[in-house]
Order: C-alpha cells, then structure tokens, then sequence
DNA sequence: CTGAAAGCGCTAACAT
DNA sequence: ATGTTAGCGCTTTCAG
C-alpha cells in the first residue's frame, strides 16, 4: 500500500487531525507544525487517496455525458465531439472529472438512476437524443443534477440548453440580404427535422422583416442526402425567376445543391449565392468554398459543463435556455 | 442520506456481513435469508454506494483517456473520437468507466503521476501525440497500468499498439494491381508524417513483389493540404508515361488530386484510378467517390479498451503490436 | 493550536 | 448458515 496519512502523522511527531489540517490550510494550524507536517509530506512522497476523500464527501467529483454513439458517429457526427471537447475543458477547470458513457434512450433512465444511487457521479449531462418523459419523471422526483443539452420536443421538468437556430436562420438572411442578393429560396429537411425548420423560422422572420417575399416554390423540403439537396435546387431552378440567393439548411444539401448549380453552368457566388450552416470541414475543401452560419459548439459544450456545475451547487437553480454564438464565416459561395 | 446495508440489515433481521453476502451471491446463505434479503433491498430500494465500494475494494473500475484535443479536434480528428467511441464500448462491456482528459504533452506527466498516487482512476489509455521519455520513465518505474495508442518515435518502456499503416499501404497497392492498373504513383506528406511513409513502405514493398517500378517522378512529397495535391498531380502528369493509378496518402491529398484530374480532363477510374486511406465522410460524398482503404479506428479503440483492462489484471503483461483491419471499400475512383 | 475519536458504507476474515 | 468485528483513509466535530 502507499503512505497513508497515518504515515505522515507518525513521522511528523502529530495526528492525523493535523495533518488533514494542514492539507487544507486550516488557519488553527502553526506555521512550524505546518511546515513539519509538509515537508514531511514532500519526504514521503504522500498523495491522499482520492478514493477515500470520494467516500467521505460523498463525491467522486466528475460528472457523466450520456448520449447514443455508436460506431461511426466519430464521423457522422462531429458536432457532439465538439461539444464533448468543450464540456470536458470547463469540467477540468471546474475540478471535476468527464465520464462519457454511450446508451440507447431505453436504457438512459436505469442508467441514470443507478449512477445517481450508487453516487456514482455526481450530475449528468444528458444529450436530447436519449431523453424520454420517464427521464423526466426521474430527475425531477429524485432531484438529480442534470443538464440536457436539445431542446425536449415533450411536455418536461428538465434543465436544458440549446442552440438557437432560429437565430442562425436570421444571420443567414441578413448576412444575404446584406451582400446584396434579393431573391432568396430555402432547401431544408423534412418537418421532422427541428434543427432545420428552426433554421427556416429565422429565415423567414427576417424576410418579413424586410417585405422579401418568400413564394412557394423557393422552398424545398426533403430529406438530407446530397441527392436530395441536387433535386430540390433543380426544383428550385424550375421557378419562373430564379432566386438570387440559396440557404441550405444542412452541408449535404449545400453540397448537393452546389452540384446541381456546376452541372446547369450557374455561376456561384454571381449568378446564385449559398449559405448553409455548421462549418463542417468538408465547407472549407468544396469548391466554391462555402459561406457559412457557424454555430460554437464547443463554446455550447462548455456552456453545459459550467451549467451542471452550478446545477450541482445549487440544486434548485433551472434552466431552459437558448444559449448561442452564431457567427456567419464569409467564403467564396456569397458575394 | 440514502438507505445503507445497515437499514437492510435491521429490516432484514440480519447483519450486515449476511447482506453483503447476498450482494455477493455467496454460497452459504440460505435460500429463505437470501430471498428475504433481496425482497427488503427492493421494498427499501437499496443501491449499494459506489462510492464505499471503491474505498474498500481500491479500484474505481475507471479509466481515463490521455489526448491533446482541442477546440476543432471534433472536426478535424474525426479518428480520435472513432476510437474513443470504441474503447468506451468496450470498457463499458468489461465494467469500467471512460473517462476522458485533455491535456498538453508537457502536464501529462504530473497528471498520470497525480492520478496514479491517489487512486483517481485504475489505468490509462495514453494517445502517443502526449507521450515523452520521461513519461516512459514514470509508467515503468512505478508500474503503472497504460497503454499507449500510437508507436513511439523514441526507446521506451511502454505498452502501445498501433494501426499498422505498412499493411495498409500494401492492400492500396494489391487493389489497384489486381484490378488491373499497371503502373502506379504516390502522392504523400513529407518525411515528418510517419504515417505517410509508412504507407510508401508498404506500397513499395508490393510493388517491388510485382516488378513494378516506381520511377521517380511517380512519387510526390509535400504537405497535406488539398492544394499540395492538386500541385503534386499536376507534377505527376508531366512524366513522360502517365501512371494508371495514384495512391494518396491521405484524403486531403486525394482531393486535390481528383481537382488536378478534374482540370485537365483526366477520367477517373477509366484514364487514372485513385486510391487513399481512412473513410473520411467526404470520401463518399465527392464525385467520384473515393476508393479507400480503411482501417476501422473503432476496433482499434476496442482493443485499447480490451488490453488496458488486461493490464489491469495481469500488470506484467507486456504488449507492442500492430494491430489493424485494412479494408478496402470499393468506391468509384478504381475501376 | 492540537489530538482523540466517531463515523462514511462496505468487505472479508474469523468466530460461532 | 450466520454474525462479529476489524479495517479501508480520510474528514470533522468536540475536548483539551
């Protein structure tokens, strides 16, 4: 076994109640017993068991990240990691520790409720992909310290934050708007996708805004593969006038969109400007460069590790909040 | 405070040694005992404390991950969080939790040091970009559990496995040969990128196997961005014979290489076939699609996750091995 | 300013 | 088959 605090005591001629003190910088403490004591520390090498501390404060001090990851997500998702980066440099800085723990939303409530029993950790930050209402239910009837990051799409008790994409939409229309263009048609996913109707809500606040009519068949719905992005702006192209400016709710589309512009010879970002969102890095490789609506993910990820910090602090404190830094990245797509 | 073994006990009318044998599904205990035990855990929701638990038994059943991410890393090293998706699966399987810490190369030692003394976590996976000799030092000296993700560029005492980037470049190689190209140039990172040449390694020695020569303006040494592959083609194409089939270190390189293509009128796979390493996301959204040689991240975190706790185990068990899955995945640029 | 002692909740020898 | 008891290493009253 490793020097336990017994050890120093002995050595130091003192008790361990002293020497506990000393590590805590008790003000009780003389200068010469606090030295004595530390460098008698230094001498043994002693380290305090983190386990034990654990065990008499009841707190591991780290907190879990629980989403659904599975293989691949490295790569279709590297928005979650982002934000996982985030998370885990406030945490450090926090003095907390960052668990991350992969679940299917059936087995997310026993999980939690398990990890919360046992004072495994001491909060969660939940992803919106596995939260259910018995998750709810859960939290808030055991008063467990969580933060779910996405806005629940149900009646709920949960903390939350999330991004705000309907801001987003509103700085990509500005951002159109303000370069010049006039005319602007949309391409989003399908009504289940939150994150783009979101995104189009914006849009078309600020075009009300601003008397830019939006007509029916500037907006293009449909799923979120790189086709489906080609075959709606050929939709688009069918309209008498042609819109000056495209936003396209997601990179794919953006991507499908850009092909579909190269094969009808339509020159970007003169003829038809592009924006999309998310700076994916496949943005920067395209060509043209795609101009796009940044969302700081990891800057949300740190958001959240603070957040279940003062969530555990303060157990009555709630949050629901749209928290954002949206920040359009000029490239080559727009004028 | 939360319900104890002592309140099952007492519940129970029994001690608490009996409880704990029940928990632990000893031998001898009596059916009634155990069942009335069990029943009363129910009835009085008991979870055992974790946190007791690791005090007693000095292990918190964690590992932590070592890295140096950063704001970005989510984007540009899907890889690393592939791999981390991996070993949390795996740990998971075994019991153990993933912990995940970021950290600059010159604080890993104090952290592993720290970490190690005072029990926070039982081992560590360690990401060769933060490894140093003194940290080689550290681990061996005080025997402390790791394995290292990646082969050190220096004499050292650790445990590592590594993709096997050699293999990989000899399944590139034994692609395109036996899908019929005869001739074949390389485009890689300058001699710093040990991957990339590890790869060459591995393409040469096939091509030699065949008796197929490389000349030298056939191999291409730069930087990784697309524009450098886009430069690097443009010399390739000035040979007197142009090669069937050019292999890219990586897909950056291979982007630019189909741009370069592109430009001057060069069909892919019919005039020049294309091959590169990793299934980047947009290996499969540009046109063509890329051929790939993968090598599935994944598994590799699964291994870490595997030997780590084997290391646990068995701390004498001493493993430096590649360990790799090069697949192809037949795409459009190879015919 | 210092120390004795009572836990924290559980495990595992050792008795019975 | 069951119970007693001694820790695990540390924090924290409470006395002195």
């Amino acid at each position: 076994m490793s020097v336990t605090i017994k050890d120093v005591a002995k050595k130091a001629n003192t008790s361990i109640a002293t020497v506990s003190k000393v590590m805590h910088g008790s003000y009780s403490i003389s200068k010469e017993t606090a030295d004595r004591v530390n460098s008698v520390m230094e001498e043994l090498g002693y380290h305090p068991n983190q386990r034990a501390r654990n065990f008499v404060s009841q707190s591991n001090h780290t907190i879990a990240f629980v989403t659904d990851i599975e293989k691949g997500a490295g790569f279709s998702n590297p928005h979650m990691f982002e934000m996982m980066c985030g998370m885990e440099a406030m945490l450090t800085q926090k003095g907390y520790g960052f668990l991350v723990k992969a679940l299917k939303k059936n087995d997310v409530c026993e999980y939690v409720k398990n990890a919360f029993d046992t004072k495994y950790v001491d909060g969660f930050v939940i992803h919106a992909s596995v939260i259910t209402p018995e998750l709810s239910e859960l939290v808030s009837a055991m008063a467990i310290p969580h933060l779910v990051i996405g806005v629940p799409s149900f009646d709920n008790n949960f903390c939350w934050i999330d991004a705000d994409n309907r801001h987003a939409g509103q700085i990509a229309a500005k951002h159109l708007l303000t370069v010049g263009y006039q005319t602007i048609a949309f391409i989003g996913g399908t009504d289940e996708d939150k994150i783009s109707m979101h995104r189009l809500e914006g849009v078309k606040s600020v075009l009300k805004e601003h008397d830019v009519l939006l007509p029916p068949g500037y907006l293009q719905y449909g799923n979120s593969g790189v086709e489906d992005g080609y075959e709606m702006t050929l939709q688009i192209l069918k309209s008498r006038n042609i819109p000056e400016a495209i936003i396209c709710a997601n990179n794919y589309l953006a991507y499908g969109c850009v092909k579909a512009l190269n094969d009808k010879k339509i020159k970007i970002p003169e003829d038809i400007g592009i924006i999309t969102f998310d700076d994916y890095p496949f943005s920067k490789i395209l060509s043209p460069k795609l101009t796009v609506v940044n969302i700081d993910v990891y800057d949300m990820g740190q958001e959240a590790g603070s957040m279940i910090v003062q969530k555990i602090n303060k157990p009555n404190l709630h949050i629901q909040s749209y928290i954002t830094y949206p920040q359009v990245i000029k490239r080559e797509s727009t004028k």
